[in-house]
DNA sequence: AGCCTGTAGTTTATCGGTTCAGTAGACGGT
DNA sequence: ACCGTCTACTGAACCGATAAACTACAGGCT
């Protein structure tokens, strides 16, 4: 008596049926008849039967689970509140339409390396430009893929926010509050060119920035106005705030890229002893749960993160089905609202 | 020229190898000379050749991915931070570990479904007790996995806190405060019989406050003590205040199970235009992020959730890697602490 | 009787890799 | 010349299911 695995072999020969019987009373029990779907289930769980999902996808090309292509380690996106929320709305999608999730990390640092191991049936990729290497990766290995917080490209599906125009808003709605010295605290980009070259949404968010800068008579490189990059953790808020705080022309008003940032540089002006909204605004964007939390609480741009990630897996569920027929790539930009709030005020009359 | 994707034999067909040359390619190839190495990949990518995560699982027998068994819906576990938290400890060890992390909520309604359904080496079990169908199902289908916030059972990997301990300190404080009129707000456990007949942590948190009130020369079942269960929700929380509070004798504390609960009791309790801790004490379970930044900031008992996730991921890591072999069964329980703050203070004298 | 239809299965051919047991040829040593 | 060893590769068997096409038989209709 071999000790290995029950095969659907096993229990077809111990039930006196054909393998296909066994498979049909899994799957397709209507084919058959009552007493032999009782007999073979019988036999089957008497056996301690279990079908193998990896014989079962390799036959029918289906994994029945979608894939979230991540940029960093899982820990560290999952301390983000914004994937909490973005996962949820992909969460949605994936229990309406039956699909588990897969959640797949760089492999030993590459994401590369994470794509061809992953068994799913598309993937949903977060913050990627187009012309990443990843990007044809997917390509390559002829899987349906939805693009996050990327750029659009024809024929590629895509979903993403009104960044530029979110931005915009905000810094008039500073420049209305009769800011003029703003320090920016933009997101990493791996870039150290000019801002122009910059790329997605942190070159968008700061195209509108620049846009609203410019209608108000201000030049980006003009004396009052500083940007930097940072990570996009507090402590990368923290760094914001200390290099900005410390240059010759203190800024008024701080415009943090994301809440989380903003958080940070609140609690770095905190400890520095620095009064917001009185001695400095400090505005965010996105909207996390925590912004209408904090102490002030947090003008900042809100962006539908759980839409987001519904409507890509929407998309993504819908690229899936429709693979090998007509394929209908689609896009969609999702709207930005200004949340006005405690932390940006008039500035101080000089 | 057929269409269809491009395997292995294609390959190896066009670059004048056997199939295996091109297996070692990818997966050894210190085997193969530099030359034909070269040569191989050189074809593959040329043709556009991908790999098939399936059909090298099914040889394999391994997925290199842990699968975590939620006994809800994926939106409906991500918007609790709970959730978010032990995701993050497991995220730590996936990666350590080289792992990807599948989601795996209920199939259609069943968590039973989804087991069989699910390509992962091993599963983490959420919350589940041990004589529950999935775990049995989680036996036959003979693949490892680790309980945790069950109950300890002879054999099965497990990891718990020390729930009864952490539940009696608690109490134990509240009755030093001077409290003798107390609601327990518990968790739902889908059972209406006495509590005795609960299972796994709400039992073991219960007993701790039995013990308290006990050693406090208090029944559980005299006339101060209420006590309610509700969902694991803000919601949940302002049910049993309102449950609670519109009893003849009015708590002067409510005992929540969870912090989610405590949150919502506490809603409710501004709502009612009822002071904390003025004139009710609120008292939670966890530690969530969110138990620190309440107003006002929220006594409770702390559980290192992440921790809980880490470990128990690598104990199910160590199973993956032990199967078939020596197996060594691990059980761990963590510690809880309690952590004094501004929600729970003396009652008003009488 | 002859034909059609439907039910309840069976047979055979894959799906796309990996593994194991070889083997051909080069090379060194004696 | 002979043997052993190493390197670089090959061929066939398998992993465990599903899909498509086909068969056997019963019953109803003409």
């Amino acid at each position: 008596m071999k000790t290995g695995r029950v095969t659907m072999r096993d229990v077809a020969a111990r039930a006196n049926v054909s393998k296909t019987a066994v498979s049909l009373a899994f799957n397709d029990s209507s084919r058959l008849s009552e007493s032999t779907l009782q007999h073979i289930l019988a036999t089957a769980s008497e056996m301690g039967y279990a079908q193998d999902p990896a014989a079962r996808m390799l036959r029918t090309r289906r994994t029945n689970s979608l894939g979230l292509l991540l940029p960093q380690q899982l820990d560290r996106v999952l301390e983000n509140p914004y994937y909490s929320q973005f996962l949820q709305g992909v969460g949605q999608t994936c229990n309406q339409e039956g699909y588990t999730l897969l959640l797949a990390p760089p492999l030993r640092g590459s994401m590369l390396k994470s794509i061809p191991y992953a068994a799913v049936d598309g993937f949903i990729v977060s913050g990627l430009e187009y012309d990443r290497g990843e990007v044809s990766a997917l390509r390559q290995r002829g899987i349906p893929f939805v693009l996050v917080d990327s750029e659009e490209h024809e024929g590629v599906a895509s979903v993403e926010i009104d960044d530029a125009a979110g931005m915009e808003t905000l810094v008039r709605h500073l420049l209305d509050l009769g800011h003029r010295q703003i320090g920016i605290a933009a997101l990493e980009t791996g870039d150290e060119g000019p801002w122009e070259s910059w790329r997605g949404p942190v070159l968008r968010r700061m195209q509108g920035a620049v846009a609203a800068l410019r209608a108000g008579g201000i030049d980006v490189d003009a004396p009052g106005i500083h940007v930097v990059q940072v990570a996009c953790t507090r402590e990368g808020g923290k760094s914001a705030f200390d290099e900005l705080w410390s240059a010759p022309e203190r800024p008024t008003a701080i415009v943090a890229f994301s809440d989380v940032i903003a958080l940070g540089v609140l609690d770095a002006a905190k400890q520095a002893g620095v009064a917001v909204p009185a001695d400095l605004s400090v505005t965010g964007f996105d909207d996390l749960t925590e912004a209408q939390w904090s102490q002030p609480s947090l003008t900042t741009v809100r962006q539908p993160i759980a839409s987001k990630g519904r409507l890509a897996a929407e998309f993504l569920v819908e690229a899936i089905a429709a693979d090998e027929g007509a394929v209908t790539r689609r896009q969609h930009r999702l709207h930005t609202t200004l949340l006005v709030r405690e932390s940006a005020a008039a500035p101080r009359p000089a």
